[in-house]
DNA sequence: TATGAATGAGCCTTCATTCAT
DNA sequence: AATGAATGAAGGCTCATTCAT
């Protein structure tokens, strides 16, 4: 992960910022406490101050580092080239994203995170973060939607990128209420294949797009593998 | 709104739920402070104790009172009757829950409120509002998508109300970014009459419904029902 | 308790007066808030500002009617005239003493507030009650050891006089450690008349005067009647 | 005593401590306020929490520091092996502990602060202190004065004990009253040694041992035992 | 007469940060 | 390069008291 032999100084920012990753996402920016996060870390209470130079600092290398992280491990063009089928890239596109979200391999914290600055923007860290990923995404998005809406005006393919958006997030967003909700839901999604399948099904349908893969019940040609993380992409 | 001079009648606790549901809904609930919420509504800081007898007993009050008053003011069936068509209520469903969210009226704070909810949960508030508004609510979304989809089994029915509600949620949830990304998205969208035909709309077709209603272009039918309440402003 | 028909002010006071007996008992002065006092006596908070003009103000009825009422019902000369035997009279006066202080009748407060005051002294009240109780308390003790002890010189009646407060105080000040180290001491005392027992033997034996009293292992003369309290004095 | 200037190599561990032993034997646990202590201590207001934790981490270090100051400076056995005489142990036993609770030294508020654990117990700093320190010096006493009183039952040597305690306790726990009510007394006591040979005559005598050892004139057999600390003073 | 509402002072504690080494 | 010690600014809360009715 890190370029070069780790020295200590290394390592410990290193310790720092996995450790800061698990504070931060759980108790959000300002709960967290420096010194929690330096005791997981292992590290002096003056170690963020010292690697970081702030609290703040070391947010904004905790949520630009596992905002890469994910996005290196699920990259939302999934690897297809931009001359791949709309349908296809659509359905890369939202599968990867559910998976960024909902996966909970190494960098778990980037859905946490990303709720959490969505939902108490850190001015500084926002700025950098939106820059540099989300409107690329946003706009890859739209991209998609235009080419499948060839003749659809601007407005209509931006709310219809943001209907697809909203979908998915949805699952993100209300994780803990559909939990708690559960037991009158019926069941309780949390499989991103699965979800990533309805909401393609849903999202081109509703854009008049409903090709041979209409209502298939059971995801037919997506051999039902259990994706386990590390699929083909990249 | 512009909560004028506070009169020596005007309860000191209405005036304290007033400010600190501004506040709350600006700060979240740890960032808030209750010398800031006292002081903005002319009380001492020992007021907050007195009649609410915690910071928390506060908020939850806060929260409570705030969630009622939307939902009075643009419930979830419109008045409308349970026997209507379910286009209709499902119409109504989506055009209320986007007021409630984006009302600038005076429970203008339930929005951000309701998210901060959910991105930060306080159990004891959370388990009240979930009781009290959002599991009906669910309930209510199912029930009519259940009728609208009289032969999908109920996992199908489960996950197509949530690709709507993500859809309304998201332009609340997602209100500061989409803000931020305003520019290249080429328009914002504000007005809850639009958006929530678009929702409607979009959803309706994705369940094979796309009856006439095809791009009507104003607001179709909206006979009188109770959401009415500050309707033409911007 | 209340001379003449107990209005309802006096009802008020007088509940008050209780409650704040058994909280500033339990709690000390400090410690002991209004509001509790006002709670357990079913009172308003401002009722101890209206009836005692302070909190001190109620403390310091408090104390006083309680002194006055363990004296009242456990008076030091137990009814015996100055012209008794001192031995009997000095018998009286322990007995009387840890009466006083280990009583669980109406005035069971008594104890628990003169340990606070004589811990934690609060000068105007301890003025007071030094001058109307414990001067004289303290003089009739010194009045019968000197009577017991014609030769001895003023400062040896002042030190045996404080030996025999010393002893009858102890299994006051000290009735919790004697609780907890209970098991260690092999029984733990509790009966004021066995105590007193004890006490007035072994001061007799030390100013030389173990008359035939001696080793009565099991208090022979004095027929071992559990006193319930309200003996014949007065 | 006299802090002296607090040079930056003295530790404000160990001015906190010694501040707090001042403030908190003066007004008590709950009436001490921290800010007092720091800024008697030359301390920031935090220091207390840094370096205990707590206002009762606080506490507990002080009551534990200073016992045990007390006890090293004036042990219970003063130095004297268990195959001593009993007498002669006894004697050392009482003198002792009037010292440990007079001594105006350094541990001056070894007493006040025990008084105040009597009078209003922590319960966490009581066990310790129990445990490691009262509840031997209970035993020791018992042991002396079965072997004092080898015939006698159990329960006697209890009693026996406990009155020899009570005497010992007395000058300490109403030493203000004591000095309240000197003039009426004729003489106010306030040395140890003086005391202790009353109380070590009286007791002795009780227990139907007077020797020949009455009244010799001052301290008898002070052979080097190491409660000398400071001795000659007053 | 008696009260519910409101007050302001003050307390303990937490926390990010800095300083001296 | 890195740390343990120390700081100062708040923050939430409690409490006795007062005020208007």
């Amino acid at each position: 992960m890190a370029a070069s032999l780790p020295t200590s100084h290394d390592d410990t920012r290193l310790r720092l910022l996995r450790a800061a990753g698990e504070i931060f996402a759980e108790h959000g920016f300002r709960n967290a406490t420096v010194r929690d996060i330096c005791e997981k870390a292992g590290a002096n209470v003056a170690a963020v101050n010292y690697h970081f130079r702030d609290k703040s600092g070391l947010y904004a290398a905790v949520v630009t580092h596992y905002f890469a992280a994910a996005w290196d491990k699920h990259p939302p063009d999934g690897g297809l080239s931009t001359t791949a089928l709309p349908e296809e890239r659509l359905e890369v596109f939202i599968r990867s994203w559910l998976w960024r979200m909902m996966d909970s391999g190494a960098p778990a914290w980037y859905g946490r995170l990303m709720a959490r600055e969505m939902a108490e923007p850190t001015p500084a860290v926002t700025e950098a973060i939106v820059e540099s990923h989300i409107r690329p995404h946003s706009q890859l998005l739209q991209k998609i939607v235009a080419e499948l809406l060839p003749d659809a005006e601007p407005q209509e393919v931006a709310m219809t990128a943001m209907s697809i958006a909203g979908q998915c997030l949805f699952y993100f967003h209300c994780r803990d209420m559909i939990h708690r909700l559960g037991r009158s839901l019926g069941f309780s999604p949390n499989d991103p294949d699965q979800i990533s399948r309805h909401i393609t099904d849903f999202s081109m349908r509703a854009m008049g797009l409903n090709g041979a893969k209409k209502q298939p019940a059971r995801a037919p040609k997506r051999n039902g593998h259990k994706s386990n993380g590390r699929r083909s992409h990249r």
